[in-house]
DNA sequence: ATCTTCTTTAGAATAATTATAAACAACGAA
DNA sequence: TTCGTTGTTTATAATTATTCTAAAGAAGAT
């Protein structure tokens, strides 16, 4: 249980003004236990359900996207209609139930490392993330 | 150099009427000699340019919607405003130059053996790709 | 307090994709 | 070949995720 005032200062130190707003998704987003898988839809209509305060759909873009550029989410990529993000920022990979359109994580010690012997000159690697996908 | 001919009985083969428009797509794709990436407009301008007939767009889709159903495309996993496919449907990886929405082979060899530790009870692994993304 | 800058917001704009339904083309049987 | 059936193409409309816009509001600094 992180409380309000750890988020604010979050928001202060990533230069980001603490906003009611900002709070609210924080506490959704990160207070929990367990890695979550979540879309724009998902966290728009969760912030509803779970805070009871209404928010602009605008708002949860401009606040996602914020946080994942300050790398506090990470963007999962599969193709989807819509898109994935992730509040485990750590080096991780997925698993992708296919039939289900499951998304499930894979712990990094259940990845060996992965060696790219391959490099673009001019330019650097930004991530490496493996997606395995899994059938019946 | 593969022949209409060919591209016909692969058609019929396939319980795919072979039309003017399925085997126009058919030669811009599959007659090539290296793996080719690209997005349904990407193919639909080439379809234009190489052939000179005109197509509608929703053919376009259509008709990609039906050979990667068949296994003749891959959809390569990527978040980007379009979706990309790939006429190589081999397990292999690829960078991704985010800057300029580029995508890049790796060859299989280029890319360390990956192994998974981690197994999910009633599924098997159809597939494991890396997505590697490059930045300046 | 006041000024500046950042943020939120509703709604419009954009863009990829999917749906619709009428015209058309391929197929198979007679 | 001709006819009937079924599959395909097409233009266009509809849908949907996301981004843009510009005005109102809130936070921070002086």
């Amino acid at each position: 249980m992180t409380s309000k005032q750890e988020f604010i200062e979050k928001l202060r130190n990533s230069s980001l003004r603490p906003t009611k707003q900002r709070i609210n998704i924080c506490e959704v987003l990160f207070n929990r236990d367990k890695t979550f898988h979540f879309t724009i839809n998902d966290l728009f209509n969760l912030i509803k359900d779970k805070t009871g305060e209404k928010i602009s759909l605008a708002t949860v873009y401009n606040t996602v996207h914020a946080f994942h550029k300050k790398g506090y989410l990470k963007e999962i990529p599969i193709n989807s209609n819509q898109t994935y993000f992730d509040t485990n920022v750590t080096d991780h990979h997925h698993f992708f139930d296919v039939k289900e359109e499951k998304l499930i994580d894979l712990k990094n010690e259940d990845v060996g490392p992965i060696e790219i012997q391959k490099s673009i000159p001019g330019k650097k690697i930004k991530s490496v993330e493996v997606l395995v996908k899994l059938e019946d």
